[in-house]
DNA sequence: ATAGGGTTAG
């Protein structure tokens, strides 16, 4: 009788679980009443309870329920991993997998596949292949369910070929298996075998599924827009016509090949749509370039429905992060907040990201300080934003955080490292990155070499980035020969980017906007006037690229650095539209090198009008009406400054001695080895006077007596990197110099100097260019 | 189905 009891109420708890499962309130109480009535220790009701609480989210009270469980069968285990996997905790799956292997339960093909789930989510691949052995040792490659997975994990892991193998000696294979080799091959770039597995799949009588669809539309994301048209044909035939994830791929397919029009026609044709339908139209927009648009769906999703779900925030977000919307961001951070999302890994990774990309770097950093849980993507975030905002040195030492907790760096980590070195032109630590990325068998790709190529030739090594651009393994892309085109321009020689840019032509390659900028910045440095003006004619005749307001300002530049400011005020006036602030900029450069103060403040009182962001051009203008002597409009410009929220960007120079990056600012003494440096100074600087060194103090800013800018002068931090590369680097090797502005005339002709008395070559990278000084002469022939 | 990487004037 008493038992009869016990059964009653477990199946009266039973029913009020199904019924009230959606309501967390009902599922407490009722559990409340299960303890009241000494039944926490039923194995059927512990079930029910782990699965209602998992599927409302309550994973610590579901845990807490699978504790109190001594003997626990397997599907308490079942319901406990199945409620881990749903809400996205794979580490706390495996974690119970190796609990229960090591307890000496025997597990079912059900826990092996949610556990292998868990692993290819998490991209454990270590684990995955372990789970894969336990699988295969029971004989569950055979099974339907357990066999597909392990086609797609072994498809993820690269193995395709034994991939295939477990398909082939599958003794039956319904829809789920053929999909998931198909999906296999998709994935890896295998197009042509992914087809032909359809077609045999279609001649073995098993029709396909909508994911058999979705699987062949995304191979043809991959660039082959005319078969992924086709397809879209045939989806009547197939009867899918209206099926939410084929319609979906194809908007994805669209937006992936760049044919925004389409993904929007399929969009705003599909007869339903789900979460996942409007955050494919939205990514469509956000990669290509169409923020605002993006937003305008997202409008467009409130006012239907007023749902939306983490991955839309997560889209947007990256939309906030390509154009640099901090304002927008903010709001979505806050929606994050509000559904206690911000914690989420993949919204947190966003989250950092954006702010990075936005330059509010602090609130990365709390946000990324603040993640329970952190994996290679979520770190590489944060020093992609620090590389990117120009903290390489805290971005080198993050890296070392992130292994000492653990994390292996893949090859994106590597790049924005590489990224970082290139910044603060840290040869060394680039070196053993790329000794790193070969010791470790990355593949060089096409952005592996090009952030090498780049990181050579801004840390001065330019037969180094020549050397890793003639690695004939690979074929290259436009930014690669960007990069080298630019790294020529950089060093002065117009010539050879030039040539370059012939040799990418002959080899069938489009050029874009940026080979021109590179191009005519290429030729400005090294004085290629002719040059230059027959390639800015030929961007829209030859290429049809319309030059835009950066190519008009390289070409001002050009005219402007070679003396022909007459040609260069002429071109602005010939302008399609107005010119920017940068055109105006790289005339007003111009004057102040030819010293034309006339056309320098009519430049200026130009410029004054327009909301220029870069400090720089203040400082210039400020200098252009000091050389002018009107001393109001140089007060004038100061408060103007003020008033526009801005500062002049301090001036600082890096040099790499031992293991160490170290910064001089202006006038900085807080060098340790400051003593010796000034000794050194001193000593330098009687040496040079002797030699006929005169002081040229255009250079100070100031409106202050002589002695006093020369005192300035001295105080400039490219002197006293040099100085303390002097005596802190063996006698006679090169001394390396990045410095974040530009060189002014004074340090240029003092550097000459020093290289001829100290016997040095030294090579100063400052904010536009390689000077390579040697012997008193310096490579860009004083023409800067 | 959703998170991270390479070139760009002064």
């Amino acid at each position: 009788m008493q038992e009869f009891k016990q059964i009653f109420k477990i199946h009266r708890f039973l029913s009020l679980l199904q019924g009230f499962s959606r309501n967390p309130i009902s599922i407490k109480s009722i559990h409340a009443q299960v303890i009241a009535s000494s039944l926490s220790e039923d194995e059927f009701l512990a079930t029910k309870l782990v699965r209602s609480y998992a599927d409302l989210g309550r994973l610590g009270d579901a845990r807490g329920v699978f504790d109190g469980i001594p003997q626990r069968k397997v599907s308490l285990w079942k319901a406990m991993m199945g409620g881990y996997l749903r809400n996205g905790k794979y580490s706390e799956v495996l974690e119970l997998y190796l609990m229960m292997r090591s307890s000496g339960v025997v597990t079912d093909c059900c826990i092996c596949t949610y556990a292998l789930k868990a692993c290819i989510s998490a991209s454990d691949f270590e684990m995955g292949k372990q789970i894969v052995k336990d699988g295969v040792g029971v004989g569950l490659e055979k099974d339907c369910y357990f066999g597909s997975l392990m086609i797609c994990f072994l498809a993820k892991i690269g193995d395709i070929d034994e991939a295939r193998r477990v398909f082939d000696e599958m003794p039956e294979r319904d829809v789920v298996c053929w999909n998931s080799m198909i999906g296999a091959y998709v994935q890896v770039g295998g197009f042509d075998l992914s087809f032909g597995l359809f077609f045999e799949m279609l001649q073995c009588g098993v029709g396909p599924s909508p994911v058999t669809l979705a699987s062949l539309i995304q191979a043809c994301a991959g660039g082959r827009l005319e078969l992924g048209k086709c397809i879209h044909g045939f989806l009547v035939g197939f009867g899918m016509g209206s099926d939410v994830l084929v319609l979906t791929s194809l908007v994805d397919m669209y937006g992936k090949i760049g044919d925004v029009g389409s993904a929007r026609r399929v969009f705003d044709l599909m007869p339903m749509k789900n979460l996942v339908s409007w955050n494919a139209m939205i990514s469509v927009y956000v990669q290509n370039g169409l923020v605002p648009e993006a937003f305008e769906i997202f409008c467009g999703l409130l006012s239907s429905s007023g749902g939306f779900d983490s991955a839309i925030v997560v889209s947007l977000l990256q939309g906030c992060a390509q154009i640099a919307a901090l304002g927008f961001g903010k709001i979505l951070h806050c929606c994050a907040l509000r559904r206690g999302l911000e914690l989420n890994l993949v919204m947190s990774t966003a989250i950092v990201d954006m702010y990075a990309k936005c330059g509010a770097l602090d609130m990365a950093g709390s946000v990324f300080d603040r993640m329970k849980e952190r994996n290679v993507i979520s770190w590489t975030a944060m020093l992609v934003g620090l590389a990117q905002n120009g903290c390489a040195e805290e971005a080198l030492e993050l890296f070392g955080q992130m292994r000492d907790q653990g994390i292996t760096a893949n090859s994106v980590t590597l790049v924005s490292l590489i990224h970082a070195c290139a910044h603060v032109g840290s040869l060394k630590k680039g070196r053993s990155i790329h000794a790193y990325l070969i010791r470790h068998g990355f593949m060089l790709n096409e952005i592996n070499l090009t952030a090498l190529l780049d990181m050579y030739a801004k840390c001065g090594k330019i037969d180094s980035a020549e050397r890793v651009f003639d690695n004939r393994s690979i074929s290259k892309d436009v930014i690669l020969w960007n990069a080298m085109i630019t790294s020529y321009g950089i060093h002065g020689h117009g010539q050879k980017a030039i040539s370059v840019f012939s040799q990418m032509k002959e080899e069938g390659l489009e050029p874009n906007e940026t080979t021109f900028i590179s191009l005519l910045s290429a030729c400005s440095h090294s004085g290629l006037v002719e040059e230059g003006i027959s390639l800015f004619d030929a961007m829209d005749r030859d290429h049809g690229i319309r030059p835009s307001d950066k190519h008009y300002a390289c070409l001002v530049d050009l005219l402007g650095r070679a003396g022909k400011l007459k040609e260069a005020e002429a071109l602005i006036d010939r302008m399609p539209f107005e010119p920017s602030s940068s055109v105006l900029e790289a005339l007003l450069s111009g004057c102040r090198t030819h010293k034309n103060i006339d056309l320098g403040m009519q430049t200026a009182d130009r410029l004054l009008g327009l909301d220029a962001r870069n400090p720089g051009i203040y400082v210039m203008l400020s200098n252009i009406y000091a050389e002018g002597r009107r001393w109001s409009e140089v007060d004038k410009v100061r408060s103007l400054m003020k008033k526009r929220g801005l500062s002049k960007t301090p001036g600082y120079s890096l040099i790499e001695v031992g293991n160490k990056v170290h910064a001089f600012f202006a006038r900085d003494q807080s060098h340790p080895c400051m003593e010796q440096i000034n000794q050194m100074l001193e000593s330098l600087k009687t040496q040079m006077e002797a030699a006929g060194y005169i002081p040229d103090t255009s250079c100070a800013l100031h409106d202050v007596e002589e002695e006093v800018k020369v005192k300035m002068l001295w105080g400039h931090s490219e002197r006293l990197a040099i100085a303390f590369g002097i005596i802190s680097t063996p006698a006679g090797s090169v001394i390396r110099i990045t410095k974040n502005l530009r060189v002014c005339s004074d340090c240029h002709s003092v550097t000459k100097y020093i290289s001829k008395i100290v016997r040095r070559e030294i090579v100063v990278r400052d904010a536009n260019r390689f000077h390579q000084f040697i012997d008193g002469n310096c490579s860009c022939g004083n023409y800067w």
